[in-house]
DNA sequence: GTATAATCGGTATATCAGAATCGATAACCG
DNA sequence: CGGTTATCGATTCTGATATACCGATTATAC
């Protein structure tokens, strides 16, 4: 079952977690949640069924037992280690983000290019400069990496990044970055979000 | 053959304006593009015919119609107006990002609670109290708004952007938001992401 | 106890993006 | 002037995803 996860569905998981997380009741059904998320109720039966077993008819899934296999399929109870590359204002930001440790993924460090001229800690999180990068990792064992330098130096920090031996980048600058096979890059543009999402409004 | 663009196509559209804009020929190939960009050969050419018909065999596309038509299929030369909600330190990063230009987005302004003990303007965009945010939109026919306050606060800010005429939405708050039909929200939550980055970070 | 309603889980179908293939066309070369 | 080569554009194919449908199951109502 575990092992079937799309893509698809594995983005929309995180969105029942947290759904499920808010809930009070001790039951909940894929129709209940397909209706307080705007999403399909197949949809969600289909997710839900592909993560968790213990849906019943009329009653729906046991919230403990939703709860417990989803964070399983997620991960979220083997911590991840992640570096956020970038201190200037989206890398503050992201710092002071409180999302992560609810996914599994806990920010330990930061570096960047002008780290001496900066203070040393940004509120609990440790600013290096970059050429501690490598080091660092090697040491903690952190394979991921948030990426939020300006676009003109995009490329060249992934370079480092890939040479310091992060293999998952999460790259929030607007463009395409290239990195060698066994580097997974996953692109967030803010920008596009937005793009489409006038498109698809002045569309109708 | 414009109105079917595909996220996905949407998406590297930019990356092939960047380029042909460093271009010094007067013709381009696609098979030369994907070749610089590391892409698929055959995406390339489709993602260029889908925004522009004057390919010709053994040649390639003209690199000035091509950078016409890309720059119209992206909006560029009649730029949407957005404006931020919440200038904390996402905000601000927001006002500094540079991606949006290229999708013909333009930040004209923000908004935020303690807008009167923030300094008047932050770099270019000046930043007002919430309760111009109505007039504003009002008179600059705003239509589009990036929500990045707290995911306590975000519903009733959203409530507000709804009063102000805004049609399209875009939140960055990791909560989901109700809105009226007639408006469109897009969900960007950087959870989604780190969902991904955990589990390719625990993949190997 | 039986009927009804609601929900799950699986199967089948439709839709869509991406990749591969193929014919057509235009420049280049002998 | 004919052949070769490079490139486009259309068609087809495939894999992935979303939707629709249907049988099975369980609580509830009568």
């Amino acid at each position: 079952m575990q092992g079937t996860l799309s893509r698809a569905t594995l983005g929309r998981l995180p969105m029942y977690l947290r759904y499920i997380r808010r809930t009070n009741t001790d039951k909940i059904s894929a129709t209940q949640i397909a209706k307080d998320l705007g999403l399909g109720e197949v949809q969600v039966r289909k997710d839900l069924a592909s993560v968790c077993a213990e849906g019943l008819p009329k009653v729906g899934y046991p919230v403990s037992a939703l709860r417990r296999d989803m964070e399983r399929a997620l991960g979220v109870n083997v911590p991840v280690s992640a570096v956020i590359i970038g201190a200037g204002k989206l890398g503050s930001a992201l710092m002071e983000y409180d999302g992560f440790a609810d996914y599994g993924m806990k920010i330990v460090a930061a570096f960047d290019q002008k780290a001496s001229a900066l203070p040393d800690r940004h509120g609990c999180i440790p600013v290096y400069p970059m050429d501690r990068l490598s080091g660092f990792c090697a040491s903690q064992h952190v394979q991921a990496g948030i990426l939020t330098v300006p676009a003109s130096s995009a490329q060249s920090a992934a370079d480092v990044m890939v040479a310091a031996g992060l293999t998952a980048i999460l790259n929030l600058a607007p463009v395409q970055i290239q990195v060698p096979s066994g580097v997974t890059v996953q692109q967030e543009d803010i920008a596009l979000s937005l793009a489409y999402l006038h498109m698809a409004a002045s569309e109708a």
